[in-house]
DNA sequence: CAATGCGTATTATATATATAATACGCTTTA
DNA sequence: TAAAGCGTATTATATATATAATACGCATTG
């Protein structure tokens, strides 16, 4: 089942948050081409937004090549969207990059960003 | 110098983005206590803001204890700040912990983290 | 075929953010 | 002491985001 995890309190537009939240679903692989998304009015309402932020957020996935929308009927992943594993590599090397970029502003340094990772990725 | 990076793109407001920028300098120790920090105007100048904006960051600065306002001459980073050390581990632990939930969420594994962050670090 | 589901579109309104243009009063400097 | 610098405050306006309330037309289902 779906799950979308958004945060009201976050400056990120809600739709962007949407955007962001179903690529991931989509590269990571758990959506697939030929999935079906939520109607636009369910969405809404599980997310407690109005049902045209969800629309904006879908809309702009279909610009974007990752969702075919068939009005009337609903929003499908396309089953021939962007080339998804070097997404994947270059989205994990942007985190990547901007986490090291904070972490060394703050004045860590790579002994402690390594420490870091490994504390936290051991309590999960 | 102080050198804040804003990224008007971002969704994240000018003002805040100030106020995390200035956090970081402070926390990281570039700015001490007793340092003055631009005025205002001239900051906005800088960052080609209205002084409005950057008189908004300084006002929530102060509120958060970090910044000493005096009227009719400047503002200057307080001497007895809160604790930065506890601040700096916290966070750093928060920047990793986001990091690594966006990572897993993308598909990668621990040790794809891991090759990401010596492969970055490396070529800096 | 009729009813329902669904994407799409429109109009109005509210809020947060940011700009613009001034003005006031205190502090520092010359 | 006069001028310049600086924080603070106010009023008006613009834009992006989001909500609210409807409505239209196509697709699917019974």
């Amino acid at each position: 089942m779906l799950r979308l995890n958004l945060d009201p309190a976050s400056p990120v537009p809600a739709y962007q948050q949407i955007i962001q939240a179903l690529k991931i679903e989509i590269i990571s692989g758990r959506l697939k081409g030929g999935d079906r998304l939520p109607p636009i009015r369910e969405l809404a309402k599980i997310l407690k937004l109005n049902p045209n932020t969800v629309a904006k957020a879908y809309y702009t996935l279909e610009e974007d090549g990752f969702v075919e929308s068939r009005p009337g009927s609903g929003n499908w992943v396309k089953s021939r969207a962007p080339d998804l594993d070097s997404l994947r590599v270059s989205m994990l090397e942007g985190e990547t990059k901007s986490y090291l970029e904070k972490a060394f502003s703050l004045g860590a340094s790579l002994d402690d960003v390594r420490r870091s990772i490994e504390r936290i990725a051991s309590h999960e």
